[in-house]
DNA sequence: AATGAATGAGTGTTCATTCAT
DNA sequence: CATGAATGAACACTCATTCAT
């Protein structure tokens, strides 16, 4: 027998690369403007010059699909997000940090956005990739740690969070879709309403009240 | 050789709009419950005393009872909440008025986020009814028109208007998952946050706004 | 509302159980012809009126035919064959009697061995039908009940049912071959030969060896 | 770019022929276990150190290596087959020398059987081996030449050898099973049980038989 | 009108086989 | 020759919709 061994990457290795690469891109697509239940894996590798038996050559199914783009999302932006929070001192620095790092991670898939399908409509309100799923996942945990540092029993912390959440979200939503993408005027918008905001709010005095 | 029953044969239009209306109510829990993917049409009249065939007899699709259903959400709210923001007279009160009116619509749907699944978990992200959906539009063109109105170029509206839908459309989720459903403390959580936030906002001065 | 109802089997209840009963006859077929694993629910329908939704309206699951199939054919073998070694006294009479239950069981099954296919090829060697299967897993607790009592100690009971049932399973195939279908000579070969070869049998004798 | 070794370029025609056996193996065991549905190329390749692209170097099909194994079985069972009968005189030495042979093959054939699935159970119904099967036929065609000469016309011919086939066939597989292996035993029992049940087979006298 | 069985396109997934490297 | 990624037909099963009753 006449045993043959490929060493070093070569182009196989890169075309596996890209290939998976590839996937991973449509699936964000598709799943962004379709969500998980409406996407099919034929959307997907329609994105792709790929067969649906390659398809799960890449990944094992449908979800896992979407759990490896909520994995690198997150991967790629806790430690941005704890690098720039632990710099922080007060509310204000922490709720700055942590959105002018999600807002810098959404320009930094900004490619992702100018994608648009080929063929395929793109629905409005659907920016549901599980890359901006887990990003929000993590910033609640972070937000919610900071808040109930500074400002434990004082506001409705449940509301608080939330509501800083909800902005940040769709604030960022709307500043991806200006030319050009300013991040720090919208990081800006964001700190300020809630800061500014912050004082006013309902307070539950000395006595200790449940939310 | 098959025998027939006619049961009450009575007034036709009442049980017409009965019926109607079953599917209607079967309809908002279900696409609540699961979202429209996911719910089947045999998962709607289940809930309902009619059959599969009896559903296309009143509505020509899954579509079209979506549709419906955010027609009559959009058609309830909006007189309430028009009469609530004509009563107002400056940016607060008007904001006021839209929130309380939002939040009330919201608690009068209160049976409806009772259901919860037979046996399933109340899944968490799924309270896209279609008529809470229809509502958020209603409440942002009314936004939209009174801020157009007060604050015109000096803040961001857009910004701004995203933001109110935003902190209303989540804080009334947490309402609504708490007992007592308190519409009132969270109204003014809502509008002590934006109001309050207001004054900080950035503005553009003299010069021109930019899109 | 004017609800109306149907009272009295009527021409659809009939079409439901003729539905049903061609589904069973075509998988009885199938199964036969190409076994559990090879058959598909497409070959079964195909040999149906019906289409692949239809025959989920009446059986769950691919499997689940083959179970009513087994069903069946226990469920109307197991009596026959209760009745028959009832009367029975010796081991003689008793092997008798489980043959000739078993035989005129299959005889009794005739048409379904007469239907072959429309354009497949009747395979040669597969007669495992769910039902017949499940005939056999019967004969086999019978038959080593009956043995338990008349026989242990003396021969190899686990050889010998197992040969009872392979020479019964093998001659009831020839028989059902052979036109006529003489289940009476065809019982009479099965019991001499057995019986005939009974007390040739190696016996472990008074000192108890182990299987 | 991609550098190639040539690992030992020996004796092509060795190696060859030690893969073609590999799959061989591993495709007795595989079918063996899981049955030709079941079994897929990657199970039998998996058993093997050749890559998925080699299989079809050496075998066409799936279905080409089950006959393979077949036309092995078969080969070599054949020779030790005729070489045992020819040595017998009557039936009982024509029996006992055949079913010596097959059940001294099954023997051979340990190894097989000792495989055992990883992970699951070892299905019952599966000893369809290719090999056995053709063994079976190999038997048969001599059983039948062997009773033609002795016995023609006086017993149903047909079903004696039908019979003689089960009982070696379920026999033998049963020996396999047990712990020590012996064939002694197993011939034996077969053997007396059919010898011993021949006088007292039915027999058409003077007029003719049927078919 | 009401019914619910029938339909068949569509879903996620597997697997024998091919072919560029 | 060996390799293993690519292919696409096939599978079991679901579900919106139609239609005979």
């Amino acid at each position: 027998m006449s045993q043959v061994l490929y060493i070093s990457p070569g182009k196989r290795e890169q075309t596996k690369a890209a290939n998976r690469q590839a996937i991973l891109d449509a699936a964000r697509q598709v799943f962004g403007e379709l969500g998980f239940e409406t996407a099919t894996v034929r959307d997907i590798i329609r994105r792709t010059s790929l067969s649906v038996g390659a398809f799960y050559n890449y990944y094992r199914s449908k979800e896992e699909v979407f759990a490896a783009l909520a994995d690198d999302g997150a991967r790629r932006f806790k430690p941005i997000l704890r690098a720039q929070s632990a710099k922080a001192t007060d509310f204000e620095s922490y709720l700055r940090a942590a959105v002018a790092a999600y807002f810098d991670f959404l320009a930094g898939e900004r490619e992702t956005w100018l994608a648009g399908g080929p063929g395929g409509e793109p629905l409005p309100h659907a920016r549901n990739t599980p890359e901006i799923l887990a990003v929000f996942e993590e910033v609640r945990r972070v937000f919610a740690g900071i808040m109930d540092r500074d400002l434990a029993g004082k506001v409705d912390l449940d509301f608080l969070t939330a509501s800083c959440i909800a902005v940040a979200r769709e604030i960022g939503d709307k500043m991806m879709e200006r030319r050009p993408v300013d991040a720090e005027a919208a990081t800006d918008f964001v700190v300020r309403l809630i800061v500014g905001g912050l004082p006013s709010l309902p307070r539950f005095e000395p006595s200790g009240a449940d939310a």
